[in-house]
DNA sequence: CTCTCGATCAACCATTTGATTGACTGTCAA
DNA sequence: TTGACAGTCAATCAAATGGTTGATCGAGAG
């Protein structure tokens, strides 16, 4: 649950964060949002070079957002959302709304054996 | 799928993901969760300047997530989790876990009505 | 074989970013 | 009034970013 026991780490954080901060990437995973698609079909609806679209999905799969996969000269791209699921992790602490999601849920599933682990354990100092 | 509302602008959700992609700016929000701050408090447990540390709030007030009161001489800062949101939504279409979560408490919330007391056995919102 | 095409690599450029130091504004206290 | 202190502004700098064009690699198609 939200025990964020895994807390990721810093570095991968900021490769994810980083990768969503530009629209033309949020746009990419858009597209790749249950399909695959070639370089050069992503690359279609934007009026940016082939190149510049090409390092945007560099960036991806360096977040580990997206996998790549070359067969003879082209190369599918396909969406891992793996990464993404430790962002919204770290986001959804914030968020009043999933918050109480998460309570709602958590009290029909008969999970009430958690304490108050609802925000952050952090201390003040 | 789960085609949520009209998603943020691009620009605000621009300007929220690249203030969490700094491990500082994200400690500053985790500090700033349910407590308020001054800017030095703030910069106590940084190894970099007051003045480094006041740029990054900066950069957080710009996304929306922080809200600056200066009294006297000093300038109290508190989260403001609103952005969050939006960035949350965004990223919680990518989350299976969560989808999944949540399609199973759709389920519930459709099956029995409401918890406490069920006053009608089935009745659709 | 040659030619084209998908994709990346390699320079290069302008802008942004994260940090620094130094100067400055204001407010509170002595 | 003097001075310490919170905070920002300003100039500077190195590194990262996002884009370009041109060259290159590697399959397929003619």
């Amino acid at each position: 649950m939200v025990d964020h026991k895994a807390l990721a780490s810093d570095a991968a954080l900021n490769l994810v964060f980083a990768a969503l901060s530009d629209p033309v990437r949020r746009q990419l995973l858009s597209r790749l949002d249950g399909e695959a698609f070639l370089v050069k079909e992503l690359a279609a609806p934007f009026d940016i070079s082939l190149q510049a679209v090409s390092k945007h999905i560099q960036v991806l799969v360096k977040a580990g957002l997206v996998r790549q996969e070359r067969t003879g000269r082209v190369s599918r791209c396909r969406l891992d959302a793996g990464p993404m699921h430790e962002a919204a992790l770290w986001v959804n602490r914030y968020s009043k709304y999933w918050q109480d999601q998460f309570d709602t849920l958590a009290l029909f599933l008969g999970d009430i054996d958690k304490p108050k682990a609802r925000r952050k354990p952090r201390r003040k100092s």
